[in-house]
DNA sequence: ACGCATCGTCGATGCGCATCGATAACTCAC
DNA sequence: GTGAGTTATCGATGCGCATCGACGATGCGT
């Protein structure tokens, strides 16, 4: 492997120069450039990431926390995951994976070991072991989900108590008068993560000022629980009657259950689901769908940290990031009686 | 940050004699080394990285290329990455993250910069670009996948052939003559994945042997697609029909069209498909499975790059290894005729 | 023509660690 | 009690780069 010094021996000048001529932190003519750059090229030089870390004690690497997860939800993790690290890129940057399994022990391991510059934990829940452990790094940490007391952190996540809302809203707009809301499968429940809460709290509030009645259901992959919370839905609602599963997972067997009772989305049942638009075009019937953004928030939470890593941390920071949802409607919901 | 020379001053020895103390690389007596461990206690002493990457050559960091995959087969890919990632740990290494989207020169940086010790590469296809480029790079690499002229090369991937002969084996010796086996989705055919090839070569060397008469038909998610494959099994069928659904997405849409036309798994059809025990438990009616184990192989593919790591390159190496696929009888296939 | 900025380049230094050779402190045999 | 062999520790060096101060070269005004 070439060295800097290679280059410079090559160009016939100092090693610094090299060094001016790659960071552009000094002026350098163009004659001189050029040789240095035709040096390069030549050896194929490549910077040493470990020596560029160590003198400039900036690895360029960010530490991605990842959740361990029931299976059903990797494919949604892995849609941040994959834009997470093609964003990093875009800002020169590479991108660490740290699995929950290490625990608040492996944040402190990477930070203290300077592997990384700087984190983003992903699913944070509502009142997070790791949040203490997070306060204490002295590097800039970005967390997708917002916990109950996020004084003195950097969140950011979808606003879930819009998304909440728009689905209440469009329903309603479409003449629903009673509207079914399957809650997230127990395992995301269970972990606290408050978008849910949020979720929960946007379609009340909509419900309350469009005058229409909200029932919160529970949800899940248990066939069996679905279908009970179906059952009671069409119990208690007159009219057409209207769901939101605002969970992905919880949809697919939702779609079945209906299916079941004979209920076909867009003419005898309004659904709402949860999907990329690639997916829900794919469905039977194309997939009315509020749009959580993933790959907005994970765009967002690169910039954020990657800015935060240039302006070094001057002093703690605080920052709430609120991504608005997209509602879209396609066939599996009733259209509103009149145009628009 | 507390460095070594830090740790040597309050323990009152030299900076090498810290080092050897983490190293063990040279006896210590037991008096200094506690006052050694001591003073790293105190002072939450971590080596940094970088420079432990630039003194001794190594960074103890193995490079991961994910691919970039059609939404549906996220979380697969996901669950490779996260026992890799944790296994990595079991060795002491981290993973980093490097994205298709980078292609072949995305390889060269990371091991030009010497960001990665070696790398790992999932999902390669039968004649992958990348291999030019992975045969030229002068550090480990362990290829999740086995391409056409595996040469020079390290690979690991699930024994698909075994896997198609064990499927057709179960259902031949439950009474099944002919056995429908529906292809990938076409987003995997057309990358030249040759497991699928494998995968086929297997059924039909084990229908050969065993007298029976396996149908080859198109797969995919497009429900029209799977249905017009059913109806054409089911006319060719004798008996009870059966099916073999290697891909997790073509069995789900199957498992619907299967039920559009009346048929229940485990008695009016057998259905073989792919997914992890408890999803194929999950199901309305436990699914008789293929495990295609991609935790092990995973496993093993990390357990092969920090081998070689441990070793040094000694010359070029060349190795495949074929990791036994489990077939598991449950609800959705007949029991064979005669007991066992 | 002379001083004075400005521009472009060089040399030296240090980042934090691993590692090598040297050496002091012991042990043991004779 | 002296030399050979151990054992435990130290000091010095270099890994490859970024960065700072210094300095020669050039252009400007007077």
């Amino acid at each position: 492997m070439p060295t800097s010094k290679d280059v410079a021996q090559a160009a016939g000048v100092a090693q610094s120069t090299v060094s001016y001529v790659l960071s552009g932190k000094r002026p350098i003519s163009e004659k001189t450039r050029k040789k240095v750059e035709d040096a390069i090229q030549q050896l194929t030089y490549q910077p040493n990431a470990g020596a560029r870390a160590l003198a400039s004690r900036r690895t360029r690497v960010i530490g991605l926390v990842i959740p361990f997860i029931p299976e059903l939800h990797m494919a949604s993790i892995m849609e941040f995951v994959s834009v997470i690290a093609n964003t990093a890129r875009l800002y020169d940057h590479d991108i660490l994976l740290v699995t929950e399994d290490e625990g608040a022990p492996g944040l402190q391991r990477v930070v203290g070991q300077q592997i990384c510059d700087g984190l983003i934990l992903m699913q944070v829940e509502g009142d997070d072991e790791r949040l203490p452990v997070v306060r204490s790094l002295h590097v800039p940490v970005v967390l997708i989900g917002i916990p109950h007391d996020p004084s003195g952190l950097v969140c950011i996540d979808a606003d879930f108590e819009m998304a909440g809302e728009q689905c209440v809203h469009d329903l309603a707009a479409a003449g629903h008068e009673v509207i079914s809301v399957l809650d997230w499968q127990p395992e995301v429940v269970d972990r606290h993560v408050n978008y849910v809460e949020r979720f929960m709290s946007g379609t009340d509030k909509a419900a309350q000022s469009l005058g229409v009645k909200v029932l919160h259901l529970p949800g899940g992959t248990d066939r069996e629980v679905i279908a009970e919370s179906v059952d009671k839905a069409l119990a208690e609602t007159t009219g057409v009657p209207a769901f939101i599963a605002p969970d992905g997972t919880v949809q697919d067997v939702l779609r079945r259950v209906l299916s079941s009772r004979g209920l076909t989305p867009g003419t005898d049942v309004s659904v709402i689901g949860s999907a990329s638009p690639t997916l829900a075009e794919l469905q039977p019937i194309p997939l009315s769908t509020i749009d959580l953004r993933p790959a907005e928030v994970s765009r967002r939470a690169v910039k954020i940290i990657c800015d935060l890593l240039e302006t070094e941390n001057q002093g703690p920071t605080e920052s709430l990031e609120l991504v608005p949802t997209v509602i879209t409607h396609r066939a599996s919901t009733l259209r509103p009686p009149h145009g628009s």
